[in-house]
DNA sequence: GGGTATTTGTCCGTATGTATG
DNA sequence: TCATACATACGGACAAATACC
């Protein structure tokens, strides 16, 4: 049951039933009211159009003798599914009503070592739909209207103590910004950071993140990176007053900064009052050797450092809240051009995380999922040992892919094709390249989404077409 | 239980339980750690430090002889209460952990007239639970995986239906972009229509949609209003390639722009390949006299208009969706510019709401809301007949506010200060005009979030107040 | 609500490097 | 050179408390 917009026109020379009836059959016949679909009943139709019910109920008997629709009685009038038959010949002269998408490859993979992918198996569902039980069931008023703009006291109080003990982010509530995503923090911060807009990025790099500081108008810089992520020289040399990096483990290549860098990065920022660092710290949680390596933001006691992280990864996309942490100095500048943006994630989807981790639930799931993604890391590990001689095998101290590249002289277009051709869809590094470089033939294997023997089958398979003897 | 992030020093002078030891001790001593709290199991920090256990258990005996933490056998080390008294000196050295924000006022009213209220108390709830219930357990998997960028399909095809029957919008689905809040879809818009630089807005006109393009850098144009909505008289003498409008119910003098005015503003935008109008359609649910006012969009023939639309008003402020449509002319700048960034919305809540409509509670709730209000605008205005002849009283026919003007001396000023002696907060609308005007001395009487004996009881205080004998 | 799996402090044996005699 | 003691780090076994279904 729908309302139906009819625009009545009180001086037509046509009367009002006329209209209703008019405007209802010309609906049916362009297929726009459904065969089996009920209309307004004609006391809520009257009552929307301002008009008497009886003539709302004369439309209808014209309509219900011209078998457009059937009266159910105590139920509602319905749409006939003869009527559907005879629209067929109009169907094609309106616009048709929905054009597919386009549409994704219906391939089906043996297995798809996507960067990506995460699993979701041993999510607690349960704890999650209590949670959200308890909560519609506790406070529903409050919970229903608007709530703060940086998001939730409550929750930023969560994720700053989460930030500040596992990974030494040291923050307070009021710097943090909670939003629905990486990339709308992002639209947020170019709002923040006004006038700045010469921005240097790793490459490769994120390449989503490029491509929205590209599309915001922002004149980009590359810097390369080697084993210890951006190389700052390089970086010193362009006119760049911002930098987006991710030294905790770099995408795509894993690298991880190590302190000396992280230290020559901060001093960079230090020389002009308009630098700043947007460090992405987007799946530290997950590292599997060496000990913890805290936050850029941590080591930074000049406040040139903003911080991006996200539950995405961690908790599941679709929760689809990330968080941003400001340096004071822009503290004021978001209260200037931002704080007008009300928050984009829901209270009930603030209020269900807030004590997802305040019960510690987090805290249990990462620890079971870090114990897991280690199992398959450890296992894609082995599995690739037969590799070692002609693939140098890196990234592979963190995070829920490995980076493999061909020293055997296969192209990385080789790779790819050859492991479709037996079902495995891997991922070559150069899409997250933005420019031209130096492009070793490399291919991401992320196994996060992958079972065990699904790690085992691809690998086998890729063994068997990429490995030469 | 929080991970402890420690930056171990394998080279360092120090061992290693001398440094999580201290580390520790520190965190308690400034009160980052709090009394009572617990720490992380040994073997939890063991592992994610990347030590034995027996190292971390070194530790912890340490501050357990110094009386930081106590240990509860079989579950767990605790910050010891001792520990807090201790450490008081060292309190005020350490940043304080959060800095209260900024207080809001706790003034509390008898009657906030406030146009953004709306009733909660009648919405179903219990529906709204059982849907989320129903959509956690059917897909797990899937509704947690990423979704697509303009919203889910299915919600996307049932916004179209609402629209189409609604509102009389003409829309396909892939016209359609979901977003959390009218906020981030104006940012996106942004994107999509980058270079155009210049945009008219109504004067006076929603505020917020005014910051928001002003601290996007557009050059601001105002164009004023009269009881046809804005005039487009003026509009023609800018230069402005962009128009934001609110033709079926304007913000805040509730004026409905005749079909007259529809079409001149329409010719306006065909007149060059560029402009663009702006509909904002955020409450035309509510409509109380007269038929129904479709939208400007199902007007456009042309491709002109880009609409915007809600369910904050309908539903909740808390649900956080809302649409917009794009004319075909706009989807490939929309492709080639946005389609990165990803949808706001979290999957789970596009389909609590495409299930809440589709089953028709939505139209149900409308239903029963439209009476409601109905019955609460009757009787304000009945309530206000004593005010007709020292106020004029307007924007009465749809929404969920009227507009008084006073017309026997008081300033706008006098009015808000006299309503809030007794109580009664209302709200001027000089905060809606973005430029000195000719203001009339005009208030809004918001009566959407209160209740039958609020609102007679606020307006009884009113007339006290603002009535001259 | 009750049974099972996991977590956790505690206790204990072991290994390694260094200093001492 | 060898034996001993000590500090530090590692990992297994146990029983109770807790979490999860």
């Amino acid at each position: 049951m729908r309302d139906i917009t009819i625009q009545l026109q009180i001086n037509s020379e046509k009367c009002l039933y006329e209209q209703i009836y008019e405007h209802i059959r010309q609906e049916i016949r362009e297929g726009k009211l459904f065969t089996g679909e009920r209309l307004p009943s004609t006391r809520s139709l009257a009552d929307y159009l301002q008009v008497a019910r009886s003539t709302v109920e004369y439309a209808y008997d014209q309509l219900l003798s011209e078998g457009y629709i059937e009266a159910r009685p105590y139920r509602g009038y319905f749409v006939c599914a003869e009527a559907d038959l005879a629209n067929m010949t109009d169907m094609n002269a309106s616009s048709p009503r929905f054009l597919p998408e386009k549409e994704e490859k219906p391939m089906t993979w043996v297995a798809d070592f996507s960067p990506h992918a995460i699993e979701m198996s041993e999510f607690p569902f349960g704890v999650w739909k209590r949670i959200t039980k308890n909560i519609l069931n506790d406070g529903n008023q409050e919970l229903f209207a608007q709530g703060e703009a940086q998001g939730d006291l409550t929750l930023r109080q969560t994720i700053c103590r989460y930030l500040h003990s596992s990974r030494g982010v040291n923050c307070r509530p009021e710097q943090i910004i909670i939003g629905a995503g990486n990339d709308y923090l992002i639209l947020l911060l170019e709002k923040i950071l006004n006038g700045m807009r010469t921005i240097a990025m790793e490459n490769p790099t994120y390449t989503r993140a490029y491509r929205i500081f590209q599309s915001m108008g922002y004149e980009m810089k590359q810097v390369s990176v080697d084993q210890g992520g951006l190389r700052v020289r390089e970086l010193e040399e362009t006119d760049a007053d911002l930098v987006y990096v991710m030294p905790s483990h770099q995408y795509p290549t894993g690298a991880v900064m190590p302190i000396s860098r992280r230290n020559e990065l901060l001093k960079w920022a230090s020389l002009g009052q308009n630098r700043f660092l947007i460090e992405d710290d987007y799946d530290s949680e997950f590292r599997y050797k060496g000990k913890p390596i805290p936050s850029l933001q941590s080591s930074d006691s000049a406040g040139k450092v903003i911080y991006l992280g996200t539950f995405s990864k961690a908790i599941a996309p679709a929760i689809r809240v990330s968080y941003m942490v400001l340096p004071d100095s822009l503290l004021e500048k978001y209260w200037a051009n931002c704080s007008f943006y009300s928050c984009t994630v829901s209270r009930i989807d603030q209020r269900i995380l807030d004590e997802f981790i305040r019960d510690g639930y987090f805290e249990r799931y990462l620890n079971k999922m870090r114990k897991i993604y280690r199992g398959k890391h450890a296992l894609v590990l082995e599995l690739l040992k037969p590799f070692e001689k002609q693939f140098m095998i890196s990234g592979d101290n963190a995070g829920l892919h490995l980076v493999l590249t061909a020293k055997n002289g296969c192209s990385e277009k080789e790779l790819l094709e050859k492991a479709a051709a037996v079902g495995v869809r891997v991922y070559g590094m150069s899409d997250s390249f933005v420019e031209q470089g130096n492009k070793k033939p490399s291919v991401l294997l992320g196994f996060g989404g992958l079972q065990p023997n699904e790690l085992t089958e691809g690998i086998k398979r890729l063994r068997g077409v990429w490995l030469k003897d």
